[in-house]
DNA sequence: TTTTACCGGTTTGTTGACATTATTGCCCAG
DNA sequence: CTGGGCAATAATGTCAACAAACCGGTAAAA
């Protein structure tokens, strides 16, 4: 359920070769397979890869442009490192593209575009209703509500960016900081909320219902990482 | 004056080949050396460079990533095409991401980059004052304010969007869509608003200043257009 | 006359090999 | 025993050559 349905599952020919490299490889990382700051040998990679050292480069060029590794000069690649300053900062800039995003949309979107988004609140309200806590699925749920919104503004120079950029590095972070605890029933009313200010075409109300949703687990997450700091300094280990 | 201060302008390693090439070649597109739509042929460029087609193709890469060109499989790559909408949709989310970023800045920049933000408005009012109409100028300084704004926002989330992205396909776009008249006067007191309010550490009022700028600066070129297009219209040509 | 198939030339995507640079292990001095 | 310098190793950046795919023109067929 989710993911990206931004390759049209063409299997007989997805592209290039150092496009198919390009996925897997960022499949990699997002997914954990490749740890944050470990190494990337390109001659390692490229035979389990089974291709060579060419069409891999490309893959990892890309990659850094997307901030999803780093490549000093003559010191190879390494996966981007995480840290608790960085992953706020994501949130600072998810607020403002999203509740951008989340204003086109009400204003632009199909009617239709926002009957599905309704209905995915649905599914998420049964989901949760069903294996409550479990918090990975509603993770991922989430996500794919936000995914959906950058993709329902129809502006070209907001969803490369949220889509091709910030949802990975989101992902990433998710399976690092894996704190943010019960705040799925709360979100899922905010996000209802934000999908009727959206059907009343209230694209400034959106927006800000969009900016006040994001700021607040922005917050939830800094009292999360306050209170786990100050155990640990306190406490033990 | 202006430009991009990214390099530091380090003679004699430059980093790596394919760093060079993807910065000249950036420049050439930016600067409309190279003309929006025209197809790039990399044996050619490679040649011009004086480079192999791999360093090359890793700028490519890079490049594409960016949306500075686009590349089909097995068809090349060609210099992006502009078009009014997508202009349009770049001012959308600068709109949103510069005016976080201005209230970032707001919030956390030490006064001495405040302060240079102000220097640098006497500097524009001046060179208005001097060469009146030189628009070029005008357009650059105007740039150069926005680009300032972002750095001082020292998030590593925004900066890169808005200066290694948006920033560069703004400048390409000035080049082609050139109508954006006598604004300037108005614009620089917009600007004054913008660091009085960042002055007095009111980043709410500072993001709402610049965004109703940025707005403001939109609807300006989408009337010019409208205007334009009723002129194609009815009249000669 | 228009459409379609074909074919040569060109370009891209990919590969393997080479030079330069960083990293690792080792030896020796302190 | 520890730390610094040095050589061997391995990795990166770059280049030139190969194979598959596209483009244009030509000619045959409807």
């Amino acid at each position: 359920m989710g993911a990206i349905p931004s390759t049209h599952s063409l299997s007989p020919t997805p592209g290039t070769l150092a496009d198919q490299v390009f996925l897997r490889l960022r499949e990699a990382i997002v997914s954990g397979d490749l740890m944050p700051g470990e190494r990337i040998l390109e001659p390692a990679l490229a035979a389990r890869f089974g291709v060579s050292r060419g069409p891999l480069r490309d893959a990892l060029a890309r990659l850094a442009e997307r901030h999803l590794i780093e490549r000093p000069v003559h010191q190879g690649a390494r996966v981007v490192t995480l840290s608790f300053p960085k992953l706020i900062d994501l949130y600072h800039a998810r607020e403002a593209l999203e509740g951008m995003a989340c204003r086109l949309a009400a204003e632009r979107a199909p009617e239709a575009t926002l009957e599905a988004l309704a209905a995915l609140l649905d599914e998420h309200e049964q989901g949760a209703a069903l294996h409550a806590g479990a918090a990975y699925v509603q993770d991922e749920g989430d996500l794919d509500f936000h995914f959906r919104i950058a993709q329902a503004s129809e502006n070209p120079a907001l969803i490369p960016i949220l889509c091709d950029q910030l949802y990975h590095l989101m992902r990433l972070y998710r399976r690092t900081f894996v704190a943010q605890g019960r705040r799925s029933t709360t979100a899922l009313r905010e996000h209802r909320a934000i999908v009727d200010a959206m059907r009343e075409r209230d694209g400034a109300f959106a927006e800000q219902l969009m900016r006040r949703h994001i700021a607040k687990a922005r917050r939830n997450i800094e009292d999360l990482y306050a209170a786990q700091l100050r155990a640990v300094d306190t406490g033990e280990e």
